[in-house]
DNA sequence: GCAAGGTC
């Protein structure tokens, strides 16, 4: 196709204006509807808009950036509850760029006759659109336009069809943003004014319905690791010759005590034999896997380059923007039938790399691949795929996401891989069956694309049913229990996912916020809680109870759904939020505020305790311990018996030298371990 | 300054 001039600019006097969520959806949408011509892309102030004809009358297709409006107030303290509709770019500094695309809309509403919410076919996109329309147009010429996906069929057909403005849909949205809000800034103030109160010093906190209960939950990790105490257990290994040369070390049996391992290997030392009683081969197809939902690549990042999930997000937005990948806020596994495929390959075959896979995909699907899709969806999006524009200079990270997302598209397009497994059962010493496994890749399929999930196998050898082998040795060895996983950022945005929470777009984003509020801390990709964050959990469970849980979230979601299908109205529901709010808003600052205070400055250091703990500088709570040090010695106290039990009456002492040395110890156990063994805690117990 | 949500 030869480079066409662009024609000049112009706009109608009289027009249909459509408002698209963003840039990308307006072009499209222009496409589509267009009557024959192409329709002409204009710009202002490096905003596109696209004017076209259709059925004899002049359309506009202006585009929003996201909200462009957010709520605010002007009063100080708490409780609040008056709040309106500002222009983003005055009330978030992170939102400058939305002032731009606000006074494009604001020059293109004036010569509208009739305006056209085109956003998002979801909650948001009504409250986006319909904000623009109130604050810009004239709700009373207004429609709302209903497409679940942004191919040709879906945009035509939702456009030969536009119905009125969805209020039922509108209103909700509205009560979102409110609710939110109220919960959000009333108690994020009321932490902020307590830690005034208590110590005139000033520091940003907040808590809200989606990064409360993500605090709790990395809390709750957090405790349970540091105050974990390890169980000794025994594992009994044999080391079987299985040919000559091939010798293969077999775990037989895990006991709770010494004494049953002990057993075990002398019964076995006695009778140094096994016997092949079950070979099994299996031959299995591994199916490639789907494309890329966002979650999906930020798992995949994360195992294989190490990257935090916000990065990875960061990233891809910075390749859509660039043209490279498509839109990758999306939750769907699937590339519909009107992405051409094709045409995206031959562009990509020009990239060395794959070249040769792409000639192989072509080959193999008689030049018509088709994607294989995954179960989970998006109204709005199809799966992250290359858009076949090649891309420049990428810089390591960059190349690294780009290449994912484009092998994992190339794989989804690929036949499946065959694995040969050899399963063998060995009877050892007449009496303890063990399992071998073994394995080999018989066709590579779809590995070839994307080796990141190619299993490493090891072969077995040959073996025959009741082959008799030899039994080199038997040993016992002790371990103790691992401890419980802190997550990683990425495991966090993974159990949001999976509790309901956030976003697609806002998980990573509020993970990081935690971190920048200095709630939670990483050593070596593994998450904590800091004592700040431990504190504000810690007040945010006593006082606002709520706030904390996913449930809140599910109590939002039923209100929302009322307002939705036209059984509850907005300002019932949120009369109702604020009524609720104001009690307990109320009770906290005439009861609650000076203790929360007291506690959060004492965590953020700006009070020093009154008695300090006998092991850190914590305040001390209970027997000379800080509360986390408490635990953690009522942890080891109460983990004793079973060490007794376990390892033939350990003393005491060789029972706290043992937690101090290892890995698995907690934290808060280990710091109580060191205060017995150098003397600064003693121990009262009956079994010194 | 504080939420959660959208996106350049």
């Amino acid at each position: 196709m030869g480079r066409s001039r662009r024609a000049r600019c112009w706009l109608p006097g009289r027009y249909v204006l459509v408002i698209a969520e963003k840039p990308k959806a307006a072009r499209r949408i222009a496409e589509y509807i267009a009557d024959g011509s192409r329709p002409l892309r204009c710009s202002m102030n490096g905003v596109p808009f696209w004017v076209l004809r259709r059925s004899d009358a002049y359309y506009v297709v202006g585009s929003a950036a996201g909200h462009l409006y957010g709520l605010t107030t002007d009063e100080r303290g708490f409780p609040v509850f008056s709040y309106y509709w500002a222009p983003l770019w005055r009330i978030d500094p992170g939102a400058k760029y939305t002032r731009k695309y606000l006074s494009v809309l604001e020059f293109l509403a004036k010569g509208a006759v009739l305006f056209v919410n085109a956003c998002d076919y979801d909650i948001e996109g009504s409250v986006i659109g319909f904000l623009v329309i109130r604050f810009l147009g004239d709700p009373g010429r207004a429609r709302r336009v209903k497409f679940s996906a942004l191919t040709p069929s879906d945009i035509r057909r939702a456009f030969s069809s536009l119905g009125p403005l969805d209020w039922d849909m509108i209103e909700a949205g509205l009560a979102r943003h409110e609710l939110d809000w109220l919960w959000g800034i009333n108690v994020s103030r009321a932490l902020m004014e307590s830690v005034k109160k208590a110590s005139r010093r000033r520091v940003v906190l907040s808590a809200g319905r989606v990064q409360s209960p993500t605090l709790r939950e990395a809390v709750e990790r957090t405790k349970r690791r540091n105050l974990f105490v390890p169980l000794p257990y025994f594992t009994v290994y044999v080391l079987v010759e299985l040919g000559p040369g091939a010798r293969k070390r077999v775990t037989v049996v895990t006991t709770k005590t010494r004494g049953e391992a002990l057993s075990v290997a002398r019964a076995i030392r006695a009778r140094p034999k096994a016997i092949v009683v079950s070979v099994d081969a299996s031959r299995r197809e591994v199916p490639p896997p789907p494309p890329f939902n966002l979650g999906d690549l930020q798992t995949e990042a994360s195992r294989i380059y190490g990257y935090d999930p916000h990065y990875t997000q960061s990233i891809a937005e910075q390749l859509y923007l660039d043209g490279l990948i498509s839109y990758p806020r999306t939750n769907s596994q699937k590339i519909p039938p009107t992405i051409d495929a094709v045409s995206i390959l031959r562009q990509l075959a020009r990239l060395e790399p794959y070249a040769p896979i792409i000639e192989h995909i072509l080959r193999i699907s008689r030049g018509k691949p088709r994607p294989r899709n995954g179960v989970k969806d998006d109204p709005a999006h199809p799966a992250i795929h290359p858009t076949g524009i090649l891309p420049g200079k990428l810089d390591k990270p960059a190349k690294r996401i780009y290449d994912l997302v484009v092998r994992r598209f190339l794989a989804s397009m690929m036949k499946s891989a065959i694995v040969s497994r050899t399963r063998a059962t060995l009877l050892i010493s007449n009496k303890y069956h063990v399992e071998l496994s073994g394995g080999y890749i018989e066709d590579e399929g779809w590995f070839r694309a994307y080796p990141f999930l190619r299993p490493r196998l090891e072969e077995l050898p040959p073996l025959r049913q009741g082959t008799r082998l030899r039994v080199l040795r038997a040993e016992v060895r002790s371990s103790l229990q691992k401890a419980p996983e802190l997550h990683t950022k990425l495991s966090l945005v993974k159990w949001m996912e999976s509790s309901g929470i956030g976003t697609e777009a806002t998980r990573a984003r509020i993970v990081k916020l935690l971190f920048d509020r200095g709630y939670l801390a990483e050593a070596r990709r593994k998450v904590y809680a800091t004592d700040l964050g431990l504190a504000v959990a810690e007040i945010l469970e006593r006082y606002f109870p709520q706030l904390v849980s996913v449930e809140l979230t599910r109590h939002f979601e039923q209100l929302l759904n009322s307002i939705r299908l036209g059984r509850a109205k907005r300002s019932k529901v949120v009369d109702e939020a604020k009524q609720f709010l104001d009690k307990i808003l109320r009770d906290f600052r005439d009861s609650y505020m000076d203790e929360a205070g007291t506690e959060l400055a004492k965590a953020l250091g700006f009070i020093k305790p009154s008695k300090k703990c006998l092991v850190c500088d914590r305040e001390a709570y209970k027997e000379g311990l800080c509360r986390y040090h408490y635990d953690a010695y009522r942890s080891l106290v109460e983990g004793y018996e079973e060490w007794r039990r376990r390892l033939d009456n350990i003393s005491f002492r060789s029972y706290v030298e043992r937690l101090a040395r290892s890995a698995s110890t907690g934290s808060w156990v280990k710091d109580v371990a060191r205060a017995i063994i150098d003397g600064r805690l003693k121990p009262m117990l009956p079994y010194e």
